[in-house]
DNA sequence: CTAAAGCATGAACAATTGCTCATATATTCA
DNA sequence: TGAATATATGAGCAATTGTTCATGCTTTAG
């Protein structure tokens, strides 16, 4: 018995009652890893646009990249990465690959993030 | 004249139409923005976690700290953020600092971004 | 007043990220 | 077959990010 106990957390609780009740309540945490996740793909401007310009049309890589004024080798990227999350998926049609939307649900949380931004007061 | 015109776009364009379409009906870039930076705040597990937390009861730093296992620096700097974000909001009472959340849209998106997740076949 | 508790904050550092550039793949057309 | 078009992808780099560490501020207790 050298020190003290090894595993020792020295965090400080004040309000133990609450601390029990959110524990029981809290999700666990793999899921709300992954709803981070698919908020972190959520929270880049470039592929914000993305999704917005998707949620109204299938669009190609190189009109994306017209419309955004960004090259085809930035916006080929940003699907790749919106394919591995599943939020949009492609449709190969000679040598051109139209996105869209992969699922209804995306549409409805931006719809809700914009009426958040509405009505906020001010920044 | 020396070469081609300065300002040439040299991005292809394949459906003249559907650019126009999206064009006319993409919500502005400014609000785009902001969304996706709101979904940027969203996006790390810890503040997700803490949000998760908040949308259950108001919790003080030190109780947060100890639900997360993580140091009080730590989840103080993330609460600044979501304070500076409008996500939170904070009440002084002695030397404890209580945060809750601060608009009931924030638990919506949650509660869909979750509904989102679950529905996913497999990852 | 002094000490302690609870929280905030600036600097620094490692890790991640988004874009560019070069190049590869796939498809169409002549 | 060879050239051109549309897209995909790997490497590299600058910028951003999340945590730690040290320290400062504020309030309460003694």
């Amino acid at each position: 018995m050298e020190r003290e106990p090894v595993e020792m957390c020295e965090v400080s609780v004040i309000h133990e009652d609450v601390l029990a009740r959110v524990k029981a309540k809290m999700p666990d945490e793999a899921p709300i890893y992954e709803v981070s996740e698919l908020f972190k793909v959520f929270g880049d401007s470039t592929r914000a646009r993305i999704i917005c310009a998707l949620n109204i049309e299938e669009m190609c890589v190189c009109d994306l990249a017209a419309l955004l004024s960004m090259t085809q080798s930035a916006i080929s990227h940003q699907l790749r990465l919106l394919k591995v999350s599943r939020i949009v998926k492609s449709r190969k049609q000679g040598r051109v690959v139209y996105y869209s939307l992969d699922d209804a649900h995306i549409g409805q949380i931006f719809a809700m993030a914009f009426d958040h931004i509405m009505e906020e007061p001010e920044e």
